[in-house]
DNA sequence: CCTCTATGGCGAA
DNA sequence: TCGCCCTAGAGGC
């Protein structure tokens, strides 16, 4: 359940249980093993967040650099946690017996020890994330008002607009009323900015909700007010996920193609203002 | 039981 | 553009 929000709340999570706190770690699968040891008995400092990877730093250059990739999950517990099941690569615990928290991670596409230099290489690869402080759209933009390839590819490049994925990308354009494959240099500065804007207020509500809603019942004509719209993530949407369905404004089918492997969702009438496709 | 799917990303060709 | 890695839950028979 991986955008950037999830990876933000996780890091909140992470500084609520374990910071300054005593902590075992282990991994009960193995593949994480030689890490856990080097790190059990010790204090979590802090963890964190940029975009979708999430670091968890116990000091002396200890960090533990996680990316979820797309099956990735963490599970917290409290107090004495289930007997480990499946593929259980990272259990975190607090140093008391029977430990009152417990941190699962299963399934990490990264699982691994990194110190100053490799945190700097990953960070450099990100552009900024929506949900810091202090980033800045425009650096974004630099990159995005001089591509050729597709809106819709370019919201999901994390070296623009990390912590992004899939369903925020499908929401984002749709809000937008973006044609998903209009090349990038054919945006306006001003829709970026109107994008951005939106983008920081959408993650930020995710990140307080744990949902990604974008619906907003007064876009809504009357009689599609009611239609069920709640998707398995457990978000209200007008797109992701929603093929073949009605659109929700205009109750055209909502329509769905693959580009670079992942599939996107968009109306195509509320999405097809007549602009140049490429 | 089996098959399909998923909010991601890497590296080879 | 492709294949591949990671795991669990849903749905079909």
């Amino acid at each position: 359940m991986p955008e950037g929000h999830t990876i933000h709340r996780l890091a909140a999570e992470y500084n609520a249980r374990f910071r300054g706190v005593v902590t075992r770690s282990s991994s009960p699968q193995g593949r994480f093993a030689a890490e856990a040891a080097q790190l059990d008995g010790r204090v979590l400092a802090g963890a964190w967040a940029y975009g979708k990877h999430l670091f968890c730093d116990f000091g002396d250059n200890l960090t533990v650099h996680i990316h979820l990739g797309l099956l990735g999950k963490v599970g917290f517990f409290s107090g004495p946690p289930p007997a480990p099941v499946g593929a259980l690569r990272w259990r975190l615990t607090t140093a008391d017996d029977p430990p009152q928290c417990t941190a699962d991670l299963r399934g990490p596409t990264a699982c691994e020890l990194v110190d100053p230099a490799q945190i700097d290489r990953i960070l450099g690869q990100l552009g900024p994330d929506p949900l810091r402080e202090d980033s800045d759209g425009d650096l974004a933009w630099h990159r995005i008002r001089k591509s050729r390839r597709p809106i819709a590819a370019l919201l999901m490049d994390q070296q623009i607009a990390p912590g992004v994925g899939n369903i925020y990308r499908a929401e984002l354009l749709y809000r937008h009323r973006l044609e998903p494959m209009m090349a990038g240099q054919l945006l306006k500065y001003r829709e970026w900015q109107a994008m951005w804007a939106d983008l920081v207020d959408l993650m930020h509500e995710g990140v307080r909700t744990g949902r990604i809603d974008t619906v907003r019942a007064e876009h809504l004509p009357e009689a599609m007010g009611r239609l069920p719209r709640v998707d398995r993530h457990g978000g209200e949407v007008y797109v992701y996920r929603r093929a073949g369905m009605p659109c929700l404004v205009c109750g055209t089918k909502v329509r769905t193609t693959e580009l670079e492997h992942r599939n996107l969702f968009w109306c195509n009438k509320c999405q097809n203002i007549g602009r140049r496709r490429r």
